[in-house]
RNA sequence: GGGCGAAUUCCCGAGUGGCCAAAGGGGGCAGACUGUAAAUCUGCUAGCGAUGCUUUCGAUGGUUCAAAUCCAUCUUCGCCCA
């Protein structure tokens, strides 16, 4: 499945083959929770702006329109006519943003809708068969996703909890891929190593889950809350416990220079809503620092988002005309700002892959840093 | 020609003697956002030597300790009658 090709310094290049194709990494998912990227970004826009994997959420696609009506109308993939590989978080994130809707137990979480309010209870087998039903590449185990600055008597209890429930995904997609009514039987299990900002516990937790012969390996509960440096301090501690011969994923990360730091300490996936939310709101990347296009200096600039990005967006359209577009709230420029920022964070990863390839990623990442740091904009 | 009504800070609009530099929208300016309850949220939006001072509610003059608010005249804009 997971070929490890080569490494440079803890970096990691790999590609990970799946039904829906293969996958190079150090890879960055394009987030399309509800089944969509926002901002009417299309699976015909993925080609132009060189997506290699969509994330959807099970959450939020079992709450609308329903993981049955979908796998009734074959599946995911065949809906969103998306050719490529398809990740399903399971759920665990949103027992964390949706933590006041919901009520954790040791069965499940019983969770409110946040669309009428209904209650909905979702556990590790609920989520493996909503992701069953999907028919995703790959899914993730159920977990909790506890905020950063829980304490110690919170995060262990959660942590063992979170491991019960791998058990139970692991049992239930197991049993779901065997029947032949699955939609993808071929469909993959991450597990998702927690911990807080407890390097022990999170260092038992890998060796816990490790034994569990998954198909890849996840770092949750980061970026919610704890500063960067004690992101890479877990990283730095906990990398080396999970299977290196497995695809190692930082759930949720991040900003490029997360990305950058992060593949300096062996991650190979990455997600994060940045690049597309970011860009709905008008701030753009660039290879000269961060951009925020709604800004008055903008008004009369005829120059492209970045001169060096090959992205539609690019090479089409200025820095004035988005800007425009934006402030008359034309969903034109939601868009052409979300393809850019995506294009930016796929070209970024490619950039990183070749670097590895070439075995000169420290260097790459150095110059890489420089630039997305600077403050011109 | 006569009658009635209205004029508020960039715009709309509340306020009808002191708690008013003046509600609330909009617009403008800036910031935030990390497995997306997020095309969302937050802050600022008369000026300044700034826990105070100055100028401001169509204009001018007046009443009052105190006026966006009361009075007079004027100007402009609506509506109605001729």
């Amino acid at each position: 499945m997971y070929k490890l090709l080569k490494k440079d310094g803890s970096a990691r290049r790999g590609r990970l083959n799946t039904v829906h194709g293969g996958i190079e990494t150090p890879v960055f998912m394009n987030v399309a929770t509800a089944g969509a990227i926002k901002g009417a970004v299309s699976c015909d826009d993925l080609e132009t702006i060189n997506t290699q994997v969509v994330l959807s959420n099970t959450y939020h696609l079992h709450v609308r329109t329903g993981d049955k009506l979908i796998k009734e109308l074959g599946g995911l993939h065949r809906l969103m006519n998306c050719k490529r590989p398809i990740l399903t978080d399971s759920g665990g994130f949103q027992v964390f943003s949706l933590a006041s809707l919901r009520k954790i137990k040791e069965e499940g979480v019983y969770f409110r809708s946040h669309i009428d309010g209904h209650k909905i209870f979702m556990g590790p087998e609920e989520s493996m068969n909503i992701q069953s039903n999907l028919g995703s590449t790959i899914a993730m185990a159920f977990d909790e996703c506890p905020p950063a600055l829980a304490d110690r008597a919170y995060i262990k209890p959660s942590v063992d909890r979170t491991t019960r429930w791998l058990l139970r995904c692991k049992n239930e997609i197991t049993r779901l891929n065997s029947l032949d009514t699955t939609v993808n039987p071929n469909q993959l299990l991450f597990g998702i190593n927690q911990g807080g900002i407890f390097n022990d516990i999170r260092i038992e937790h890998a060796k816990t889950i490790s034994e569990f012969e998954l198909d890849g390996y996840a770092v949750g509960g980061l970026a919610v809350g704890e500063s960067h440096e004690q992101m890479y301090d877990v990283l730095d501690n906990v990398v080396p416990y999970l299977p290196q011969n497995k695809p190692i994923y930082l759930m949720g990360v991040g900003t490029p220079s997360n990305i950058l730091e992060a593949v300096d300490r062996g991650v190979d996936f990455f997600d994060c809503v940045y690049p597309s939310r970011n860009g709905r709101h008008g701030q753009v990347y660039t290879n000269a620092g961060k951009m925020n296009l709604l800004n008055e200096k903008f008004a009369k600039d005829m120059r492209p988002i970045d001169e060096v990005c090959t992205c539609p967006t690019c090479r089409s359209y200025s820095r004035a005309y988005i800007r425009h577009l934006l402030k008359a709230k034309e969903m034109l420029g939601l868009r052409l700002c979300v393809l850019h920022n995506l294009h930016f964070y796929n070209e970024m990863m490619t950039e990183i892959r070749t670097a590895i390839d070439a075995g000169n990623f420290k260097e790459y990442k150095r110059k890489k840093l420089e630039k997305i740091n600077m403050k011109s904009c």
